[in-house]
DNA sequence: AATTTGAGTTTGAACGATCAACTCGTCGGG
DNA sequence: CCCGACGAGTTGATCGTTCAAACTCAAATT
């Protein structure tokens, strides 16, 4: 074996470079102090031109990328925002998917991650969101179908954690920083567009009445009926099982002066009264049926479905900025809370 | 201002703890050294069961949790798994949000968490992978939907970087570590059923022939028809697209002899075949229809789908299980390979 | 001419954990 | 009786980054 000596006697550390680069090796590279490399990166402003393009030269040639730990450890960030998965339930599990890839979506653009958990202890809601917080796994949880005195929330109230549900907070202790879409105005939405059509006696198919989102909703479906004097064809609740939304609009038309069209709080729901009509030899779009959620089942009912659309990359946006601000010790402001509008989307069934 | 001493000169930092505990002021509560609650944690068996139980119950009080940047910074290693999602599209969404939920709960069981990332760059879908890799934020990563060539598998091999993909490597150099399901005998299953139901002729309405897992699919109708010596009712090719199945199924019912029952791809083409026959007027059921993949919209349909369910949180668990093995550096075996067999769900259409 | 100012850069310390090496007794074997 | 092995616990070093303070040098001020 026969050693070759360079003309430098100092070890060329950058060319047997193992693993992935670091702040201190692109500092030797580039001339430059530790500090130097990092001011490049966090406040540009402060380098010399030429020496922070001879540094972001250097960067890009060994493709650093600073490491996450060190850098969470420091700053006490860790740039995650946890969210809690639920097992997926008929319910909701069509908006959650769209809404976890927007909210993605949005962190990335801000340097940020989105860390999924799930509930370990079916008895204490509140066990993860406290093992990530002890743990300074996460700078901020998002969460989504609270209900009133949600535990959840509770904790991460008190503990003032930074949070932000999708989803207002109906009771009066509930999330003050939150993103919505404005049910009401969805199922008014509805009942407008049916009237256009020609319909007067319009029904709705709801949930049971302890859901403070499905009695939004069916409080803008009453609010339009009377607003444009047409006629209540009866209201019913379901649960979101297609079969049982089939018994409760059976039930609509068992009526003396059954509806001519149905606004449902769910597309589930609507698919219930699809069977419910295709039992009695009745015709969807004869009676107009109106969904809400716009899932993808919605396009692959025969015909299709109306249905009312949330905004939800909008949605995912308001939430992961206002829990920036969250994080970023912002007071609560007017800002927090945001309600936005949907659209319907109009198809066969109306 | 009166300073007031107490008869100990040592500052009681334990009761003026400002922020969570650390495992510094843990050990000062126990009365032992960091590194014993370390060992406490990490290697009970080296700390004596007296010790540990006393450092334990200090854990327990303060509800001590180490944190999780300082022990990745100096582990190497994150315990965080990335899953890229993808812009929601109708196929496979639905399935994705079961095994999301099912991925984050097998890791929360060895303390591990799924990480979220989106693609930044369309004309780079390995970026997000570099990326994540070289700020070390994530200790491997879990695809789905690859394909043939696919540049993210190509550069997660070349690397050796950790990496399990749901889904078969179809290429020749595809993915060494991959769980899936078995989607030929799903579609085997489906014309069992249908034989037992008395269809003799059987169709199959499957996906472009550049889709390798849709090519598996009809090999397994065509090898069941064969094996059972029953007939093929027509073999026809749509998108996802429920009006483009629809007419595919509508070129099936064209045949000189019709087939009696039909295969599906997936739920979406299902879907499209229901259109078809209502334009006709033909009742399914009359004509028998199974679908693939157990979607939400299988039940919502009137008749509700007989479908092929993968058995999405096995294939969660096994993907999670060769994913640390990889992590954890052993070499490929014949246990990173795992192909798993689907279920018929039975409902009204058959 | 001495002092202040400030931009640009460097150095030491710290974040909170684990690894590696070390200390201190005790026990058993030659 | 000595020595090595072993169990139980401690201390120093380290992971890679950013913060805070210090330093340097030239230009501006007194």
């Amino acid at each position: 074996m026969v050693k070759i000596s360079t003309t430098s006697d100092v070890p060329d550390s950058s060319t047997v470079s193992i693993g992935p680069a670091t702040i201190e090796s692109v500092a030797a590279l580039a001339g430059v102090s530790r500090q130097t490399v990092s001011n490049a990166l966090n406040a540009p402003q402060r380098v010399r031109p030429d020496t922070l393009a001879k540094v972001l030269r250097v960067i890009d040639e060994v493709g650093y990328r600073p490491n996450r730990s060190a850098r969470s450890l420091r700053t006490q960030a860790s740039r995650l925002i946890g969210l809690q998965t639920e097992a997926p339930t008929g319910r909701g599990s069509s908006v959650l998917d769209r809404f976890l890839h927007a909210l993605s979506d949005a962190a990335r653009e801000r340097d940020h991650h989105v860390l999924l958990f799930t509930n370990a202890a079916p008895d204490d809601p509140a066990l993860g969101y406290e093992t990530l917080h002890r743990s300074a796994a996460v700078d901020g949880f998002v969460l989504t179908g609270t209900h009133v005195h949600d535990s959840r929330v509770e904790f991460l109230a008190t503990h003032a954690l930074p949070f932000v549900t999708f989803g207002r907070s109906w009771g009066d202790a509930g999330s003050p920083r939150w993103v919505d879409v404005d049910g009401a105005a969805g199922t008014a939405l509805a009942v407008e567009h049916l009237a256009a059509r020609g319909h007067r006696r319009i029904a709705f198919l709801g949930w049971p009445e302890t859901s403070e989102v499905g009695e939004d909703r069916m409080l803008g479906w009453r609010r339009q009926i009377a607003h444009h004097q047409l006629v209540e064809g009866g209201l019913e609740r379901s649960s979101e099982d297609p079969l049982d939304a089939a018994s409760a609009m059976a039930r609509l038309l068992d009526q003396d002066e059954p509806p001519t069209a149905v606004v449902c709080a769910s597309d589930s729901v609507a698919a219930g009264v699809y069977r419910a009509l295709s039992e009695r030899g009745l015709r969807v779009g004869d009676i107009g049926v109106v969904g809400f959620d716009d899932s993808p089942a919605a396009s692959l009912l025969t015909p299709a479905l109306t249905s009312v659309s949330q905004p939800i990359e909008a949605v995912a946006r308001a939430v992961f900025d206002i829990l920036i601000r969250a994080i970023d010790g912002d007071p609560i402001s007017e800002q927090d809370r945001v309600l936005l509008q949907p659209t319907l989307t109009i198809r066969d069934s109306t």
